[in-house]
DNA sequence: TTATAAATTTAGGCGTGCCTAAACTTTAAC
DNA sequence: GTTAAAGTTTAGGCACGCCTAAATTTATAA
């Protein structure tokens, strides 16, 4: 069973090895404040569990099956200090919050944050580079906008929203088959309808 | 100190409360899934604490020490809740979720997102104000447009989407933290910008 | 009223993760 | 190479919150 603790553990063991740092006693004990005595003692432990591997008085190394956790409990950690600046919290808590909240947040809701806050996904690869409408773009994916297919009304609508030739926009959130696609321009995120995204047409990178 | 364990335990006892029922060791230990012999453990300390009355045999009471705590953890248990849902997160794991992040939710970060997922307060308290920014709306929200903060520019451009002062609009879909809202006028829906949107005064019915 | 069922408490234990102090290993300086 | 300092581990303990089993108290029904 993963515990709170462990987490913690693994997840100072990549911050030191992702600082290019070695992952001794001291050094985790340091990074978690806790006696390097207690350090030793749970360093055997995930040892044992294959969380590392462990050469007394030398340090430590993370095995692929304790990296992960740890990077993705760092990834959590990360995704809740955005959230907590993005709503205005007083910044000197911001990391002390963050790092409580890391090991409470289901990677669902952490997902869903994400979302919120950078309006981002992970990408999708990239089709070959032609210009297909915006709609066949995938969720991540980036394009350019080369020309828009309709009349003046289209055009207009789409120019209120700062969409014109040569921006580059990213698509955030697109359904598969129904409802608006969510993408993002110079920064600020937008919706746009179906059927006024098929006239857009985009390179897409 | 408060751990988590003993907000779990205040929680418990101020919902049986509010339930009408009364707080005795076998119904704390139904409500947190512990076994009794535990809850009597428990009671013991938090009576020591000055967290309740508790006679043997009989059942507990809170003090007002106590049941402030109780309350708290069960309101941001609550608008812990409404979040999960509000992003859309399996049904069936919300509650157990917010039974979890209730005690790692600080005061301000609890309000903070609280007044994301109920909408905004009126901004001056004296003002008859149920006037607010149209990014304050929740969804499906209706409101009549009052007037428009800002140079002619965002008025121009507004008016060009036909938004302009007594035109009544309902918000279709607005993202909790940032991206623009789509809002349905006159039976067209359409998407604004965050910005823009925030300079859109409506009377909220 | 009394016996028995139900509720509650006491007693004894366990795992986790922390601590300090003492013993041991490695490193670095001479 | 010896030795002192720095780093690490071992040993022994503690607090917390949970458990089961046994003892005790309270409630209920004949």
């Amino acid at each position: 069973m993963i515990t709170e603790s462990i987490e913690e553990y693994l997840e100072a063991i990549y911050r030191l090895g992702e600082r290019g740092e070695t992952a001794t006693t001291t050094s985790v004990a340091k990074e978690l404040k806790v006696a390097p005595a207690s350090v030793t003692e749970m360093l055997k432990k995930l040892a044992k569990q294959g969380y590392l591997k462990y050469a007394p008085y030398r340090g430590v190394t993370l095995t692929p099956k304790g990296e992960k956790i740890g990077k993705k409990i760092l990834r959590k950690h990360r995704v809740m200090e955005k959230f907590l600046r993005t709503l205005g919290l007083p910044k000197s808590r911001i990391h002390k919050d963050a790092c409580e909240l890391e090991h409470h947040i289901p990677d669902d809701l952490e997902r869903a944050i994400h979302q919120k806050v950078e309006g981002e996904k992970p990408l999708s690869p990239g089709a070959p580079s032609n210009i297909v409408p915006l709609t066949s773009l995938l969720e991540g994916q980036k394009g350019v906008i080369s020309f828009i297919r309709g009349g003046r009304g289209a055009s207009q609508r789409l120019a209120d929203l700062g969409l014109t030739p040569h921006t580059e926009i990213t698509v955030v959130k697109s359904a598969l088959f129904r409802g608006p696609l969510m993408i993002s321009v110079r920064g600020t995120t937008l919706a746009i309808g179906r059927g006024i995204a098929a006239r857009v047409f985009v390179r897409a990178k």
